[in-house]
RNA sequence: GCGCUCGUAGCUCAGCUGGAUAGAGCAGGGGACUUCUAAUCCCCGGGUCGCAGGUUCGAAUCCUGCCGGGCGCACCA
């Protein structure tokens, strides 16, 4: 029995109560079904009676003894009470709740999955860095959060397509051929232009590649420098990716719209339907209406496209391909194109809602409460290589994604390569290897899962917690997907490893020395094995490893 | 000035689409390994949930105002 199976019980015993006329309510789709604290308030409760009481009309104590009094007969429910000003406690019967382990095991790596976001096309645009040089923190923050999103929301049945808009147009880029021309001459930086070791890297391997390239005429030598020069930087920044474990499906390239003619189009067809108003000699977006500060030139006087047409362009792009949501993740320094998205969307005659734009808040690198600030290689700056050299993969993208996006986030390089339970991550993966190692164990001494098992024999305090944290696995996953919030499922994992790792503390699982197995050193495994199967799943959607040893 | 965001234990943070006595880890103190990984577990102390109002059976959670921190407010990209 887990909540969602409760929760129809909840249902049905109201719709039952309503049918024989004990009640007058309109039966709520959702129940909610709450793990209370204390032990003493029941496996699980339901305000239920309390919500409903204003539209009954009735006392809410009333609505809890109607539902109770039919409650008690649900299979698998051993009592129920009514508490307080009308909660309805309700308590599972052993088995009931043990059989959960049966429920996981056969699952799999399906348990967790469902069909909540089934139907719907999504593109996740997130990183998305000018490859003018490394990746750095903030990106690191979006490629671990946003690579687990889309994970999450894949699992609940969206169709997800993991988008990278590469800004190769522009006066970035020419700062960036500059720079490395520069660098090739051995001319100082220029103004605006980038600075950074890597600079000079990548200057010198254009030269290798095309040793004429410095000699030639300012307007070929820089060319060759920003053709080459970004296909290097972009090259450089998927292999960083790649080793994050994180890979795109599309990486868009924004030159493509402007050489194409889809900013051309986007904007004539904004011009058409009315969407744009000419003013000053530019055109404007009218973007206030959805809550922008003013209106956005689109094109500018001079007759050029401004930076926005492109974006316009690449949201029709993006709908031309067939999603249904855009989900766009940016910095806080950027907070200020969520109007400016919202109102492209509009602007094409579509729903503002289905783009959604995440904000997620700066990351620092500290030591010891002091601030990492220096790169090797990129000067002002730390990368996500820098981040990766320090705690490696696992460490760095759980630390990434353990929190809301919402903090600004400070990641203590001491904690984060600590190998003790002050490491979340080594806690969780700690649990994964210990239940690795135990059924190594239970092979080594033949005792098999079988067919099935008793769960009345799960029957400790520890065992019941346990099963519960396991009956709840589904739920955050699909409350991680449906809030965009990856931290969720992080922070359950940890919460599981707790509960695992006092289960294991309790509880004996196999047998000592010469005793035989019995039908509860089975149910145990059963147990086990559904755990570590949910640590497994758990860690997949964060993309982090589940060692089989530590 | 306007906008977004954050403010919860000494520290780092969960909890926020309203539910019972506000949680975890760290830090401090004290315990638990002859047999399944002690990278673990148990116990102790620790709080005006920034402040003030409001909404209601019930507010850390929702609304309003204020205070404090961060980030933005281009015919740049």
């Amino acid at each position: 029995m887990n909540p969602a199976q409760l929760a129809d019980e909840v249902r049905a015993a109201l719709t039952a109560a309503v049918a024989d006329g004990a009640l007058s309510v309109a039966v709520p789709d959702e129940i909610t079904i709450d793990r209370p604290r204390s032990r003493e308030h029941g496996d699980y409760a339901t305000p239920v009676a309390l919500q409903l009481a204003k539209q009954a009309g009735v006392p809410p104590r009333t609505i809890a003894q109607a539902l109770a009094e039919r409650l008690r007969a649900a299979p698998g429910v051993a009592a129920v009470e009514i508490a307080g000003p009308g909660f309805v406690n309700i308590r599972l019967e052993t088995a009931a709740i043990g059989a959960l382990a049966r429920d996981v095991v056969i699952a799999g790596e399906k348990y967790g999955s469902a069909s909540t976001l089934s139907g719907i096309a999504v593109n996740l645009e997130f990183v998305s860095a000018n490859p003018t040089g490394p990746l750095h923190l903030g990106h690191a923050r979006w490629a671990a959060v946003g690579d687990a999103l889309g994970r999450v929301m894949r699992a609940q049945g969206a169709a997800v397509t993991n988008e990278y808009y590469f800004n190769d147009a522009g006066v970035q880029i020419d700062r960036f051929a500059m720079s490395l021309l520069a660098a090739a001459r051995n001319q100082p930086v220029p103004e605006d232009g980038y600075g950074g070791a890597y600079i000079a890297e990548i200057a010198q391997r254009v030269v290798q590649d095309h040793p004429e390239a410095a000699g030639l005429p300012d307007d070929e030598a820089l060319r060759t420098f920003r053709t080459e020069g970004v296909q290097l930087m972009f090259d450089e920044i998927k292999s960083t990716l790649h080793t994050f474990r994180t890979d795109f499906d599309v990486y868009f390239h924004e030159d493509s719209l402007h050489s194409s003619g889809a900013v051309t189009t986007a904007v004539n067809k904004l011009k058409d339907s009315g969407s744009l108003y000419e003013k000053d000699g530019a055109w404007w977006l009218r973007s206030t209406e959805y809550g922008d500060d003013k209106d956005r030139v689109v094109i500018k006087s001079d007759g050029n496209p401004a930076y926005i047409a492109g974006d316009l362009a690449y949201f029709l792009d993006k709908r031309s391909r067939g999603f249904s949501l855009c989900i766009y993740m940016l910095g806080a320094d950027h907070h200020g194109y969520i109007a400016r998205l919202k109102a492209a969307a509009a602007a094409f005659g579509d729903d503002p809602d289905t783009v959604e734009v995440l904000i997620g808040q700066m990351v620092n690198l500290v030591r010891g409460g002091e601030p990492v600030r220096m790169s090797k290689r990129a000067g002002t700056v730390v990368t996500l290589d820098d981040l990766v050299d320090a705690l490696g993969v696992d460490a760095a993208r759980y630390a990434l994604i353990r929190y809301s996006v919402d903090t600004t986030l400070d990641l203590d390089i001491d904690v984060w390569t600590r190998q003790t339970n002050d490491n979340p991550v080594f806690y969780v993966q700690y649990a994964h290897a210990r239940l690795a190692s135990l059924e190594r164990h239970a092979a080594d001494l033949h005792i098999e899962l079988g067919d099935d098992y008793d769960p009345a024999l799960l029957d400790t305090a520890q065992e019941a917690e346990l099963l519960a944290l396991l009956a709840g696995y589904p739920q955050v996953v699909a409350a991680a997907a449906e809030l965009r919030e990856p931290h969720r499922v992080a922070r359950y994992l940890e919460d599981l490893a707790s509960g695992y790792h006092k289960f294991y503390d309790a509880v004996r699982i196999l047998p000592m020395g010469d005793e035989p197995a019995t039908d509860a050193t089975v149910a145990r495994l059963w147990l086990c094995r559904a755990t570590r199967q949910v640590l497994a799943n758990g860690l997949a959607l964060l993309g982090v490893t589940a060692p089989e040893r530590m």
